[in-house]
RNA sequence: GCGAGCGUAGCCAAGAGGCCUAAGGCGCCUGUCUGUGGCACAGGAGAUCACGGGUUCGAAUCCCGUCGCUCGCCCCA
């Protein structure tokens, strides 16, 4: 027997009224913002993600889904989705169009990881990028569609982290500090801070270990240790999260696994959550226009999970609607009445009404159970009776009450109410 | 890449060396009800007990290996 590939997974049909939900706020959410939509494609040319997510992130050195196609290119299955808008953006010439463009896209992204909670090698996310303009004013308005969005969709129990990491004029001198601190602690350290210390000493803050974690509250802070341009950008941040009333926490601890983040970073955690518990991250990116050969372009984004975001609503047992269901089973006995039925069910959605047609096969109990276990509304009956006085008998599942009427008159009937083009759409 | 747990029908699951030609429940199908659902009752289909090897007179059950799944670490949505 064939399984899905480790780490894939199948979206049932059960299972679609969360994706439906989701991506009827996020484009509710981004619509209301001014943000367009992209679609960029699965796959890139793999230098494309080792030029902007950094050659020493985990992304690139162990996790991306990379081989060489036929004509001996090197492609790459897309393992995140700033770094193609960025490339759209440069490819078609969108510095000609007002800035900032403000772009939004739902993609399937890949990571060759361990699976386990909330973590697979494809999921699927929402994002939104803003290039073309360095205000915090803009920072403060894409922090704002992630806590819109994340607030809308009704998730509660949820924080958001702010922190600024600062740009190539500070940071350097940060992270030397932040490396001399913890150099005092060496012997304290567990093996992988170990290493952290060496190769990226930004991650020390992030450790889980306990008593790294401690020191990590000793640590010097990146927003302590900002340039001047980085320090107005941040405080004029937080001035207008504060006009926003957004319920923002600074995090000192927070820094993001990718190269190309400049100045802000955010996330959104739920309280209670595991591992793998952001479900949303983001930040400003102003270098990475230059990185992938464009003029120096500042950018910033988010994305979020849907697998996440779903495992999320579940949890806090969000209510989500129920996605569309056919109005009408047209149940039929009798050979004449299978076609009338086939017709009737044809004209019905040919109209715009939804309508299963059933195959007649199991008797009318039996297709009266099926309507019953579909949850459809109204069931349809043609038999012998009905096809002879030229009437459909209608009934309601839920009252059990039913009614023969002329079918001419019921078709007209449905489809000025229910149909393609009733008022009420 | 590292660590832990678990693999019995579509799903949940009992079973812990012979009473297993594998219990029960959900779901599915049929009938009681020959043109009327939900409830009830009766019946039915569906399992090489993950795979391979070993121990044993005898293995779903014990041992080894493989594969798979899950959870955690790293890291991330």
């Amino acid at each position: 027997m064939f399984q899905a590939p480790r780490g894939t997974a199948d979206h049932l049909p059960e299972e679609q009224k969360y994706w439906r939900y989701i991506e009827s706020k996020a484009v509710d959410v981004a619509t209301r913002f001014g943000f367009g939509r992209i679609d960029t494609p699965a796959f890139e040319d793999s230098n494309l993600f080792i030029r902007s997510v950094g050659e020493g992130t985990d992304i690139v050195e162990k996790e991306m889904y990379t081989f060489d196609d036929r004509g001996g290119d090197s492609i790459t299955l897309r393992p995140e989705g700033t770094a193609p808008v960025c490339r759209a953006y440069l490819e078609h010439g969108m510095h000609n169009l007002p800035q900032p463009v403000r772009m939004y896209y739902f993609c399937p992204v890949f990571r060759y990881e361990r699976p386990q909670a909330g973590r697979f090698r494809q999921h699927h996310q929402f994002g939104v990028e803003v290039l073309g303009d360095a205000d915090p004013s803009v920072d403060a308005e894409v922090i704002d569609v992630a806590w819109d969005l994340m607030t809308s969709l009704g998730l509660r129990d949820i924080n958001l982290l702010i922190n600024s990491v600062g740009d190539p004029q500070c940071r350097p001198a940060y992270v030397a500090k932040l490396r001399e601190y913890y150099s005092g602690y060496h012997d304290k350290l567990c093996s992988d801070c170990k290493t952290r210390l060496d190769q990226n000493p930004l991650r020390l803050l992030d450790c889980k270990v306990e008593s790294d974690h401690a020191l990590g509250n000793g640590a010097p802070k990146s927003a302590d240790n900002l340039c001047g341009d980085c320090s107005e950008h941040w405080t004029k941040l937080l001035t207008y999260l504060d006009r926003m009333e957004l319920p923002y926490q600074i995090d000192h601890r927070l820094v993001r696994g990718l190269d190309y983040y400049t100045r802000t970073v955010f996330e959104v955690q739920p309280l209670d959550g595991g591992s793998q518990s952001t479900i949303c991250g983001g930040g400003r990116y102003d270098g990475l226009i230059t990185q992938l050969g464009g003029r120096d372009t500042p950018g910033i984004g988010f994305a979020t999970g849907l697998e996440r975001l779903t495992l999320n609503l579940k949890r806090s047992e969000v209510q989500v609607p129920d996605g569309p269901k056919p109005l009408y089973l047209v149940a039929n006995v009798g050979d004449d009445a299978r076609i009338a039925a086939l017709e009737l069910s044809v004209r019905l959605r040919r109209a715009g009404v939804g309508a299963i047609l059933s195959s007649g096969a199991r008797g009318l109990r039996g297709q009266l159970r099926q309507a019953n276990a579909l949850q459809i509304p109204f069931t349809l009956i043609l038999g012998d009776d009905e096809i002879e006085k030229g009437e459909v008998m209608v009934r309601d599942m839920e009252s059990s009450v039913q009614e023969s009427r002329p079918l001419a008159e019921f078709i007209e009937e449905v489809t000025k109410t229910h149909g393609r083009d009733a008022s009420a759409e």
